[in-house]
DNA sequence: GTGGTCTAGACCACC
DNA sequence: GTGGTCTAGACCACG
């Protein structure tokens, strides 16, 4: 599993760690008991400060994705949200809904919404297939 | 009009204005020309700072959601964005990007997905007529 | 680079910061992607409050002109403007208004506005030629 | 002489009133001598407050361009600014540098410039005369 | 009454 | 170290 880190995206680090790592995971591309890279390791991979991973694997053991065994390693424990289904559905619906307004407010409308999600959806279909 | 601020949510409070400010817009519910609460007074009723209320208007202004006059007060502007077609669209794609990756966290698939936005779509309609 | 304000202008002073490093960055004084001084650090150096710095340093973001990374620091943008080219040449046309309306007072010709643009244009050639 | 107010322009109205009344006295329009309208009808007329109108013409008295006589009226005084020939080119250059700046970043170029400068005066030209 | 600018100082998030 | 958010309170410009 390749991670790439975009600087200029405002987005901190180690979040982005934390979601390519948790995307990995529902993506079937990490499986359960896999070892995730070391500390040291994924930090001169990504030329970032070894603080900035720590954080990251932290905030995954504390989400419950990973768990670390002292000596040993990182690995990939159990299989994703364990949100009822009508809690994952409203989360989902709510970043869709701001979505909506994002494209009112540039003028948008509905069917080009819809064909710029299909073109964003085909666009992460690809980057999937590209790296597995 | 009102608004409501989550204090817990991590989100800044300036950015929930932004926000709830130009849904509002975009369901019809704030028509344009119609004047924004005074600074003064929207501070003191969510009990937080002139200054903050301040930013977010200003947030506002500078989206092209709103239009000031000095002295007089702050009302809802009518043209929307001035930005080149391929800024808006990826406007757009960047709030269903967020979409579809927190589809992939919620583990929620393609079809689902375009099934909920469809969903939502139909609810905004709804609402806007039924308001107008 | 260097900043000065005049505090006696009545020109706000975010104002005139946001000015005077666009006017650098027109210059090709600051090229792209180089680091602006801090927000403390300019802040002390012109004697303002860091506040004032960071609303003027918001402004330049909100322009395109600079990109500011978290923790990191602000640097020059590259692209430009995103605004549509009716927006982008009604700006212009904006600032050209008031420098008409500066000449009528003046009671500065038509003509010999022309032969002024056409010098400061020539200047501006200059100065970037001669510092690059 | 026909004055107009912007409200929509985020520039005072006082200063609309001070800038169109130098400007008809720049243009010949308004002869030495010539009497104003009284501020209660020029308030009327733009249906503002009577302050803005009085505010408007106690500025244009400080600056010598008119005069008021108690009971009678106010009054066109001389001719125009005093300055010397370099200082009034120079307050125009000054202008012209600001957009040319702004021209920069709205990546539009010299020519480009020029013409939207000669559309500009000719719009100027028309109003001029279509008022007279 | 309206909004705009600025200060001083606090706390937080990120690297 | 960097920038981001917020508060409290001051003064100014405008109508």
């Amino acid at each position: 599993m390749i991670l790439e880190l975009n600087f200029k995206s405002g987005r901190p680090a180690y979040l982005q760690i934390v979601e390519q790592i948790k995307f990995g995971v529902a993506m079937g591309r990490l499986k359960t008991g896999a070892q995730l890279p070391s500390i040291r390791e994924l930090a001169e991979q990504l030329r970032i400060n070894r603080n900035t991973v720590a954080k990251a694997y932290g905030e995954l053991e504390h989400e419950g994705v990973v768990e670390t065994i002292q000596g040993k390693g990182v690995f990939v424990k159990s299989g994703g949200t364990q949100l009822a289904k009508g809690a994952r559905e409203s989360n989902v619906a709510a970043a869709l809904d701001a979505a909506i307004v994002q494209a009112h407010h540039m003028r948008i409308g509905k069917e080009e919404l819809k064909r710029i999600l299909d073109e964003r959806l085909e666009a992460f279909e690809e980057r999937k297939e590209g790296r597995s």
